[in-house]
This record gives structure tokens, sequence and C-alpha cells, in this order.
DNA sequence: AATAAATGCAATTAAATGGTTGCATCTGAC
DNA sequence: GTCAGATGCAACCATTTAATTGCATTTATT
């Protein structure tokens, strides 16, 4: 996921290196079952492969997939329990994406407060 | 983009569909180049694609498409100006998104107040 | 020990993505 | 009217992604 292709910037400003590093949990975001997958676990605490499975339509390997994916992404974790494996949600990363999008809106916000300025002053 | 391949619940909550609507707008978020040309949109205003290319290391072309994905999603928008075109950002599915976010982030705080009250009593 | 449940692992496939190059079109300026 | 600047459009390519099927492995249970 997001082999670091070809990014932006020369010089990335720390303040965007914040933002560019929730591109991979962004991403593993961007995608149906995935946040079904997060809404579920956000709801219920530890889950296997099989009940996850149960909630869609998809094969288990398929939902095995997108556990991977979100793992990647920080933003779940399994532990083994006998012969299944528990998949919870982990907090921080979403934390830091909601940030991420404070972000860019409060810079939104700030541009549009110098508009204003610059017209009405 | 998100060619609706296979979701998952059957009848989804009406909760949910609201995170599912916002699967589109993450996915378009899942990519560096695409957050610095947000960025950059979010501090400026309307700017040319020349411009923006400008910014990064890639084609016009490979930025006109990325600019499209998110249009596509609901974020940017483009209205042309003599020969040139001008894209600005859309705060709108922005905004839902973070509240997507939020809705994720609540339910997590609820289940631990819940594991608290059954553990404390 | 044998069996069934729950996963893990690998190969395969179709479609989507991110990128490119080349050429056409539209528009402002001289 | 010609010409350069800024896009638009289309074909093409390599990689990644979402899903599948089939088989191997691990582990409760009886």
């Amino acid at each position: 996921m997001s082999q670091r292709r070809n990014s932006p910037g020369k010089q990335a400003s720390p303040k965007f290196s914040a933002l560019r590093n929730s591109a991979p949990v962004f991403a593993a975001l961007g995608d149906e079952t995935r946040l079904f997958i997060l809404a579920v676990l956000c709801a219920g605490g530890a889950v296997s492969i099989a009940q996850l499975t149960s909630g869609t339509e998809i094969t288990r390997q398929a939902v095995t997939k997108h556990l991977h994916v979100l793992a990647d992404a920080g933003l779940v974790r399994g532990i083994k329990v006998g012969r299944e494996r528990r998949w919870e949600f982990v907090p921080t990363q979403l934390e830091e994406a909601r940030r991420s999008l404070e972000v860019i809106a409060q810079q939104w916000d700030r541009a549009l407060e110098r508009l204003r300025v610059a017209v009405e002053g």
C-alpha cells in the first residue's frame, strides 16, 4: 500500500509531512468494506475473522486481506486466542487522521479570514 | 473510483450508510500527491493546473487526473477563466468526512465507557 | 487419535490506478 | 491572422488492488 511512488514537493514543509503521513491511513479508510469492518470493531471489541465475514457478502479470505490492509495502516491489531484470532480497533492512527483533517480545515478557515479582512478592512 | 464493487452489509443501517458515503472521499485523500494539491488549494484560493504542476515532480496530465479524482469526490471544483482553469477547494465533503471520523471515534469511546462501567460496577 | 473449526498461505484473475507520450483545441496577445 | 500558452483528450503501460479458489496448518473436542 502506497509504495512511496512519486511524491510531490521537493523538500516538503514539516507542516505538510504530518499530513503526508496520514495518506496511507486515508487510503485504508477509502473502501466501504473496510469502513464497515472498522465500524464493527469500534462498537464491539475483539472479533474473529469468521464473525466479521458473516457481516459481509465476500469470502473469509477477502476479509482477511482487508484486515491486513487496516493493520498495515495501524488501525487494527489481531491477537491470537486459541485457534482463532481476535481483531480489535487501535485508536491512535484514527486520531492522527482526524487531526490532519483539522489542519486542512483550519488552513481553509484562515484563508477565508484573510480574504474577509482584505475585502472588508 | 470505487465502482461499487462488492459492498458489505445486506441492509446497512442508516448510521453506517453515512459512513459508507465518505469512503470515496477517504479514497481520494489516500494519496500523497492529492493531499499536497488539496493543501495548496486550501491555502491559496484558485490555482491553475500549470501552477499546481510546478509544485510536483509529475507531469501536467498526471496532476490533471488527480484533480479529477478530487473533483469526483467533491473536494475541489474547477472553473474556466480565460484560457486557463482555476481549481479551488470545496469544504463540504471534507466536513462530512470529519464528521464520519467523529462518529467512529465516539462509538469507540462509548464502547470503552461501557467496559469501564461493567468492570468498576 | 480422529475430526471439525478457524486460520494461514499461494496462485490466479479482472479491473482500477498512477503515470506516461502525442496530438488536438481553445484563447489571449502581438 | 499567427503564435505561444494552457488545457483537453486518447491510447498505452506497469503496478496494485480486490476477490477468488484450493490446499496446508493449527488447535479444541470427543
